[in-house]
DNA sequence: ATGGTTGTCATACAA
């Protein structure tokens, strides 16, 4: 059975729920990770995801910033929610795949959207940076704790950090940079290594090849500039990494009418 | 060195 996730930080699945519909028709993924969904659950499209084939649906919401949903053709066995740093931002969701799923029986699939961190790289003057670099620590503490990649796991999500040196358009000139300064981008290797995971797109596509998932909107030509960053990940367990078939990144998407600063980031596995 | 854009919600804040 081949089986694929896909996750896609939306920038308010309301406001561009006929993009998300696009994609699904073109990319038809089993399951979709949503970041920064910008709506309470009872405000979430349901409705329009059941219509699409996807009457599976998971969903922690809040007003107005971030949120997180997974929206799945395969059925549910249980459905997880975290808090972070003592906070209540709606940062994470994971589900379990059901024994309905098939091959992808007891696959559990964490759903991230790790803070941004504000505009300067010092903790000690910007508390979002602050924010950041703590919930790094906690990830980095939950692997190491709670092995979550022990089996069968898959973690996706707007991480916010992009990790390695051609993860960006210029390595040099982002390193005071926040997403790439390096207490970021070892901090977020530290999570990866705590939790034994593989990160599935530089396996199959290693350094050092470009690869970018956002583009800002403050680019006016964004396409022409290509001032791109690998902010979006999807990281396996080591034993769904020998079953890694190929992975997608839909850069087109982000040249859709009133787009998306991401664009979706898909990964197949031959389960 | 600076400002550039977007969404939500209310005219500020987060990204």
């Amino acid at each position: 059975m081949s089986f694929s996730v896909s996750t896609w930080n939306i920038n308010s699945v309301r406001l561009r729920i006929d993009l998300v519909a696009r994609f699904l028709a073109g990319r038809a993924p089993d399951v979709l990770c949503l970041q920064e969904t910008k709506c309470i659950d009872d405000q979430f499209p349901s409705a329009a995801f059941r219509k699409m084939g996807y009457p599976h649906i998971a969903i922690s919401g809040q007003k107005g910033y971030h949120g997180v949903a997974i929206v799945s053709r395969l059925p549910f066995a249980g459905v997880e929610i975290r808090r972070w740093c003592a906070k209540q931002d709606a940062r994470h969701i994971a589900v379990r795949l059901a024994d309905a799923a098939g091959a992808a029986r007891d696959v559990t699939i964490h759903n991230f959207y790790i803070p941004a961190g504000g505009d300067v790289p010092d903790p000690a003057v910007n508390e979002k940076f602050a924010h950041k670099l703590r919930f790094l620590d906690e990830l980095t503490e939950w692997g190491r704790t709670e092995k979550p990649a022990a089996s069968r796991a898959i973690l996706v999500g707007d991480l916010n950090v992009a990790p390695y040196v051609n993860d960006v358009w210029s390595h040099k000139q982002l390193l005071d940079v926040v997403s790439h300064t390096p207490v970021e981008t070892e901090g977020l290797e530290a999570v990866r290594m705590a939790g034994d995971w593989v990160d599935a797109i530089r396996t199959l596509t290693p350094e050092p090849e470009r690869i970018y998932t956002w583009w800002s909107y403050r680019s006016p030509d964004w396409a022409a500039a290509n001032k791109g960053r690998r902010l979006d990940h999807v990281w396996l367990s080591q034993d769904l990494a020998g079953h890694l078939e190929g992975a997608q990144i839909l850069r087109e998407a982000r040249g859709w009418e009133r787009p998306s600063d991401h664009v979706p980031v898909t990964v197949t596995l031959s389960l």
